[in-house]
DNA sequence: ATTCCACGGGAAAGCATGGACC
DNA sequence: GGTCCATGCTTTCCCGTGGAAT
């Protein structure tokens, strides 16, 4: 039943973007100048999870490199390289620039210099996540090499912008943005209308399943793929021709704790522990929360350190924190999990 | 109204790691 | 092998804050 099931993979890139033609347009027209030898402004994507920020960003350099071989492209996920060092080292690895670097003794402004002298090709970087990013400082210093040019994707404006400083702010507001919105039903239905014509076996399954998928995805893409996915998977162990209704109701499901599964497990120990504590707790207070840490954990780290640890969780969205101060408590996040939609 | 103190988060120091250099 | 050095991770120290206790 599965024709080719490369075009589920969260990674796959489509031969052709559907229902995002402007905002691939606007974003072409951005990086156009690189092709005449110019500076291009940086570009800013926003928009929620699951509305093709990443896949048009890719698209867009796809195309650049198809009509010059004079170009260099990168793409980085600010949450695997989420300062500055590892920004720069992926940088120059996508470059082929890192034979001789070595991992944690070459100080990052040497890293910086080697990529200021790889200039003989504009470089055009996505920097995916790039609200994950610790020291923003690195923006700063791309933004000041002229045959760098930047496209920044983030979920949200204001939190990109509120953690700048001036400096990088008063640059970065020049950008051009590029805003997108949650798909309809109708557009994601016709998005996986072209994954399942080129993935399944003909007529595997009914344009009303489509849009059952496509209502319980709330207009995020990658959970419908995802959903798509784990129906398909199930019904092709089962050995059976097309998709049931019992496939996709149970696949809902499960592709949203797939995908909070995967999300926690980017999660070191420690933090898989907190959020196990505060996920039982449904609501829990810090001292209580961090009680309950020590005395299930082996080797327990400062309560200073856990406060880092859930900083970042909570900059992941993977837990909310509500109050302030003797007031806060923590509880997980639900809606980084497309539960509370709707 | 005043004091208390748990909390968050900044700064700095300590520790571990791993390559460079001798 | 030994030493040096830069880095990332962790702990220690500290201070301002605001809700809770008095």
């Amino acid at each position: 039943m599965i024709a080719d099931a490369r075009v589920f993979q969260d990674t796959f890139l489509p031969d052709e973007i559907v229902h995002r033609n402007a905002e691939l347009n606007r974003l072409s027209g951005i990086v156009q100048p690189v092709l005449e030898g110019n500076p291009a402004e940086t570009a800013c994507l926003f928009g929620p999870t699951g509305v093709g920020k990443t896949c048009c960003a890719q698209y867009a350099l796809e195309q650049l490199r198809e009509t010059t071989f004079d170009i260099e492209t990168a793409y980085v996920n600010c949450w695997h390289n989420y300062n500055g060092y590892r920004v720069l080292y992926r940088l120059l690895e996508e470059l082929n620039r890192t034979l001789d670097v070595h991992r944690q003794s070459t100080p990052k402004d040497e890293l910086y210099d080697r990529l200021r002298q790889a200039d003989t090709h504009p470089y055009v970087v996505i920097l995916d996540e790039v609200d994950q990013l610790e020291d923003k400082d690195v923006l700063y210093d791309l933004y000041a090499l002229p045959h760098v040019t930047m496209i920044l994707i983030a979920n949200d404006e204001q939190d990109l912008f509120s953690g700048l400083d001036d400096r990088l702010y008063s640059r970065l507001r020049g950008s051009e943005c590029v805003k997108f919105d949650r798909y309809s039903d109708d557009e994601l239905v016709s998005i996986l209308e072209s994954r399942v014509q080129r993935g399944l076996a003909e007529g595997a399954i009914t344009r009303e399943h489509l849009a059952l998928i496509a209502d319980a995805a709330a207009g995020d893409a990658r959970v419908a793929i995802g959903v798509l996915r784990t129906a398909a998977r199930q019904a092709s162990y089962d050995g059976a021709t097309e998709l049931s209704r019992a496939d996709i109701d149970a696949a809902i499901p499960e592709a949203r704790s797939e995908l909070r599964r995967k999300t926690l497990d980017q999660l070191i120990a420690d933090q898989q522990l907190l959020y196990e504590i505060i996920d039982e707790h449904g609501e829990v207070a810090p001292g209580t929360l961090y009680e309950a840490y020590e005395h299930r954990c082996d080797g327990p780290k400062s309560r200073r350190m856990v406060r880092n640890y859930l900083s970042k969780m909570e900059h992941y969205n993977v837990i909310e924190a509500d109050g302030e101060k003797r007031s806060r408590v923590y509880r997980v996040s639900e809606a980084a999990f497309g539960t509370t939609e709707r």
